[in-house]
RNA sequence: GUGAUUGUAGCUCAGUUGGUUAGAGCGCUAGAUUGUGGUUCUAGAGGUCGCCGGUUCGAGACCGGUCUUUCACCCCA
């Protein structure tokens, strides 16, 4: 046992099984995200850390798998920093990369590095893996799937609508009951400003989004412990507390942030957002969720998130606009907006409600059984004929007891399975056993092409 | 990072207050069946009881550490 190898915590092998599955997530989102004219792009698994360190917040950057330099990195650190173990210090100077930590920054990084190859508005999308170094639990890996879609260059309102129109698309095609939330980073700034708590966006945001789990009162502690004052805390009750249709909120809103000009300009924008929604008569349930904050501190406009309605599995899409992520590597007044489809959650939606289709066209339809000498030739000629009209079919290598070949069909599910031996090559036929019913017939190679083919 | 929790055959799990040679079901291999799988019958293989250390005459069981599993918190897809 002790020798028995083993993957790193919250990593996963995928087997044939799970993968034909993963793929059917990956082909739907794919196709959807092409349909509205996003092209692929893919970057290195690996970042230099001065891209990735400070751009999900203190947590994002403990979070960050870190990569040691080659060589003998230890003889060129610092050695006062090795005597007192200042692991901050020392990891600094003994390592430069990291894995990266989600699709958008190193996307980020790519459009300022490609600017003057790309066309602006710039829509891609992307599929990869991307690694986080926190405790693995229920829906949470330490690898996992993202698929990313993100606009950049362009301040249009179009975009969001346009998202969310892949939103429910996406899910429409996967069968998967959802909720989108949204919410705008503008009217959570605007909150934050009337009750002159401005820097303290983060802290009000992060304890709002946790009304749900924690109730009104331990969200009135947390802001209390945060610093503010029972005046703020009175001042933003009606905010937290705000319940009706979406456009009831937005009227009660406009009151509560009349005098915040980055407020109304918030509103402003969920207005127009939900109207387009409404004239495009979209099926999906859009929703203005104003405890939604999201963690990241890039956001600057509407914020995303996507719930699947059967099944408690925290937030299986996220997304939302970035004003000026571009900013940091150096190009100004680049706006984006992009939102991420997390695969493997998705996934675990999906098997826990058995949604996932029979897919035929990756299993193997018939499974020639080998019967050496001769019969080989015989058997491959015919094979090849099947796979030229599309057909997917197998010879069975090795000239082994045809029971040990039945079985081999048997277990990988193949429906049919042809004999060829002596007496088929001496009549020129062949013998199709099909595997449900055990019926077995005697045909020609245009009549055994003829039947596979349906 | 904090607090719990799990680990015995390929898989799912039994294993009494610490006591001889650690079991079952499923799966696997072979045979019954030399051109027929999925059913049935028979036989067989497969374990350093996660790892390291400690207590004891004696540890799968008790203690410490470590890794792993699952879950909650923080945070997040």
């Amino acid at each position: 046992m002790a020798q028995k190898p083993s993957i790193p915590k919250g990593t996963r092998d995928f087997s044939p099984v799970e993968m034909v599955k993963r793929n059917y997530i990956f082909d739907t989102v794919r196709k959807v995200f092409q349909k509205y004219g996003y092209l692929p792009i893919e970057t290195p698994a690996m970042e230099n850390l001065s891209t990735l360190m400070g751009k999900y917040g203190e947590e994002g950057d403990k979070l960050l798998f870190k990569i040691l330099n080659s060589g003998d990195f230890l003889s060129k650190a610092d050695s006062n920093a090795l005597d007192e173990k200042a692991s901050n210090r020392v990891m600094n100077q003994i390592s430069e990369k990291g894995l990266r930590y989600d699709l958008t920054v190193p996307f980020a990084r790519y459009v300022v590095q490609h600017q003057n190859d790309i066309t602006f508005p710039f829509k891609r999308y992307q599929i990869q893996p991307v690694w986080r170094a926190d405790r693995p639990q229920k829906g949470r890996y330490r690898e996992f799937f993202q698929c990313d879609v993100d606009v950049v260059g362009s301040n249009s309102l179009l975009n969001e609508v346009e998202l969310i129109q892949v939103v429910e698309e996406v899910y429409n095609l996967l069968n998967i009951n959802v909720a989108l939330k949204i919410n705008n980073r503008k009217i959570l700034s605007g909150i934050a400003e009337i009750i002159g708590a401005s820097d303290q966006i983060v802290d009000i945001t992060v304890a709002i989004d946790k009304l749900d789990k924690i109730g009104l009162e331990k969200v009135n502690e947390e802001l209390a412990a945060k610093g503010l004052s029972e005046q703020a805390i009175n001042m933003i009750q009606p905010v937290i507390l705000l319940s009706g249709t979406n456009s009831e909120k937005l009227a009660s809103l406009k009151g509560t942030l009349a005098s915040s000009e980055i407020g109304l300009k918030g509103i402003a924008e969920l207005e127009k957002v939900f109207a387009y929604c409404e004239h495009l008569n979209l099926k999906l349930e859009v929703e203005l969720d104003l405890t939604l904050a999201r963690g990241l501190n890039y956001y600057t406009g509407a914020i995303f998130e996507v719930k699947a309605k059967d099944v408690a599995i925290g937030s299986i899409t996220g997304g939302g606009r970035y004003d000026d992520l571009t900013g940091i590597f150096g190009l100004k007044d680049v706006s984006g907006v992009g939102i991420s489809f997390g695969a493997d959650r998705i996934y675990d939606v999906m098997n826990q409600l058995e949604l996932f289709p029979l897919n035929d066209g990756v299993r193997t339809k018939v499974l020639f059984v080998n019967f050496g000498g001769e019969d080989e030739l015989y058997a491959t000629t015919a094979i090849k004929r099947i796979r030229e009209v599309g057909i997917n079919a197998e010879f069975f290598p090795d000239e082994t007891k045809i029971q040990k070949q039945m079985n081999y069909a048997n277990k990988k599910n193949i429906p049919f399975v042809v004999l060829t031996g002596e007496k088929e090559r001496a009549e020129g036929e062949y013998t199709l056993k099909n595997m449900l019913s055990g019926e077995q017939l005697h045909l020609s190679i245009e009549k055994l092409i003829e039947t596979l083919k349906d």
